[in-house]
DNA sequence: TGCTAAATCTCGAAC
DNA sequence: GTTCGAGGTTTAGCA
């Protein structure tokens, strides 16, 4: 059968599935639109809601059967070990695609553009700020940008694309903490994000931590900027 | 179109996408299916791969286009702000579906079956374990289960339904810590879940901490008979 | 292979 | 409406 081909399938009809592994669910009959992918993934969508209600991410191995009329889908995982099963009774739409997809796919405004924008264009941050390291490993784990200030003393900076809570507050201070204890010396800490969530200002005055504003579309075209200007110097 | 008439569409073809909203992202040209569903959500999925390359959760105004042979599909949100634009050039398969869907999906072994299993059946824990409270709010959070042991001292009950890792040992610590500072009293703390994943033994035995093995999936089983049982009492 | 952190996370519940 | 935490999260990036 196609499955076994390595081309993608899509299955309309009426179903219900069982799933066993990391958790368990049942789920009565009813019509879906389901898809079997070549690389082994499974989706069960129902009419609504973005989320497929059963899944399987990739490299699953698929078995069908056909018995008394109603065609089963096994989709089954290794690790962790787990298996969603499929029953149709009736069927609507089946269709086996072999798809050709290499189309480019590219995302901006992430995490890491923000960190490429403050690398690329330090005083972002503040006037004189000299990155150092970027993702340095500490023992808590990983920082976003690591620098020295105007003033020579140690910058520890923690990136976030949205409103930030309590918790990444908490990232900083332990990563500060861990610098401090290795240099033996001032550290300051920076929160660069668009905007503090309730209770993050005085949770930073408190530890004694700075804010700054930072928005990640405007570092998302500040890196977009830099990218054309290394082309012009290109050519 | 059926688009406006609350169906589920499924488009399969060549197409390419702009995203700009949360994010940004450019999709080049490739061989995709589309999901629109009657709700307003929509899912670009490409040969393989698990997660839609490009999606709107439900909730979104379709628009529907053909200019230049080219159909255009625009799913807008309001909050927040943000489109997704799909542009066919070549399209293989649509189908327009009034899908009925009302089976019921149950999910078993969840982390809140197993809190339920230790209220049940409290011996699960520890014998002598007496269940005082549950989801109980402290600062940091919430306590899962709290009660007291064989020998009357306070214990905190964090469940998880995975092999547990750091986090949670320094999530069940700070409530043990909040609790010994309004109790002033001796407060135990144990950890229920599967397993312990790398040097959480260590850990918690560092905090003076309690591990119990606790399978979801036997919870599962022991709030399933419960629930015949008290099926059984009605009866 | 295992672990950590991000995500256009989504989703639901609580405040 | 906003915030907060959980998820069968998945996925990507490294040690």
């Amino acid at each position: 059968m196609a499955v076994s081909d390595r081309k993608g399938v899509i299955v309309v009809g009426n179903c219900w599935a069982d799933y066993r592994g990391r958790a368990s669910s049942k789920l009565e009959p009813g019509e879906r639109i389901v898809i079997l992918k070549g690389d082994g993934s499974v989706l069960v969508h129902r009419p609504s809601g973005y989320e497929p209600v059963n899944w399987q991410p990739s490299g699953c191995l698929f078995q069908t059967h056909l018995v008394d009329d109603v065609l089963q889908i096994r989709a089954i995982r290794k690790k962790p070990a787990e298996s969603v099963r499929l029953f149709f009774d009736r069927v609507y739409l089946v269709s086996a695609l072999r798809l050709v997809d290499s189309g480019e796919f590219s995302l901006y405004a992430s995490e890491k553009d923000m960190q490429k924008a403050i690398l690329l264009e330090p005083s972002l941050l503040e006037p004189g700020f000299k990155p150092v390291a970027y993702e340095k490993k500490v023992e808590p784990g990983f920082i976003d940008v690591y620098g020295v200030d105007e003033a020579g003393r140690f910058v520890v900076v923690e990136i976030k694309r949205k409103t930030v809570g309590r918790e990444a507050v908490l990232q900083l201070s332990k990563y500060v903490e861990s610098i401090r204890k290795m240099v033996n010396r001032d550290v300051r800490g920076v929160l660069a994000a668009p905007r503090m969530g309730r209770g993050v200002q005085s949770l930073l005055e408190t530890l004694g931590l700075g804010f700054k504003s930072l928005d990640a579309r405007k570092c998302a075209e500040i890196v977009a900027r830099f990218r054309t200007r290394k082309l012009e110097e290109f050519l």
